[in-house]
DNA sequence: CGGAAATGCTTCAGGCCTAAAATATTTATA
DNA sequence: TATAAATATTTTAGGCCTGAAGCATTTCCG
């Protein structure tokens, strides 16, 4: 093999290979995103922003605030203002004033609001089971750890 | 070992490991987006959804019609119309009568257009390979054939 | 103490996104 | 050929999302 040969730029760089792999996994991510949405709608007339709210909040029968919510989602302060307004318009969540700080509230699911929770997120386990029915349990966990990684690099200093 | 320890269910049965995978997915898309959403205003002034239009029509130097557009990308017909709005407000791409079907037409990039893709392309490149830059040759491989997979099976009948 | 900085939340403007309805045109078919 | 069905696009109503500005309250610190 000659110095040229080993100094020649592969034929497939490896950047185009992340950029490939980058463009697969936005696209296996918004397909199944797109399902779980339409199945969301049609089956239980909620949309997904709304269930992945519902989601964090039954993980804190105590409530938590709207920081601690939009930092758990990823998503913008603002934005989870919207839709924690219409799950209290349909009586699914409430905020709470806490006694030591007038600044924020505690957001909890009512009652109702987990028991609806209860049904939807066993139907929706049951979505993401089929939907990912090509791995077993070592390739989903293999896949777990890599994509674990990711998340955290190169990206803004965030606390998780 | 017994019956009942063999049909007794796993501590973390293959479900809860899917969606565990799952949220993975989605965290690691979810961010990578951001990151790049931000970059691109920040650095370009030009949104996410703004530059995978072009990178599209990047791909079709003669042009592609609407609905071939919002297959390739997954999102809806009427989302195209706004996108391409504002992109031909701004002179980056132009839409053109063809002959034949006064119902459709095609959306090009203008040489502005073509010229501003190819330096803001190149710099998504290098984000995406620094993003991802946890993934080495065989790695990203062995992803890309995973995830591959994954957007055919369970969802609505798509062509690709 | 008292002002400055930080924190928690909402509002705002602008863009993205969807499903469904509306419009226009073309194609298929009786 | 007439008309029904299919196709291509836009419009509309409603919700999601962001960054930045604004308001209230709390904390920090001179």
């Amino acid at each position: 093999m000659t110095v040229a040969s080993k100094t020649r730029a592969p034929v497939r760089p490896l950047s185009k290979q992340r950029l490939r792999l980058w463009i697969r996994l936005l696209r296996a991510s918004r397909s199944i995103e797109a399902e779980l949405r339409d199945r969301l709608r049609t089956e239980f007339s909620i949309t997904l922003p709304q269930f992945d709210v519902m989601a964090a909040l039954a993980r804190y029968e105590a409530g938590i605030n709207m920081t601690e919510l939009s930092r758990m989602l990823m998503v913008s302060n603002g934005n989870v203002t919207g839709i924690i307004d219409r799950l209290a318009a349909d009586r699914l969540v409430l905020r709470q004033a806490p006694a030591n700080d007038r600044r924020s509230y505690i957001v909890r699911l009512t009652p109702k609001g987990a028991a609806q929770f209860a049904i939807v997120a066993k139907a929706h386990e049951s979505w993401v089971d089929e939907l990912l029915a090509g791995f077993d349990e070592a390739e989903a966990e293999a896949l777990i750890e890599q994509l674990g990684g990711l998340a955290a690099t190169g990206m803004k200093e965030r606390e998780l």
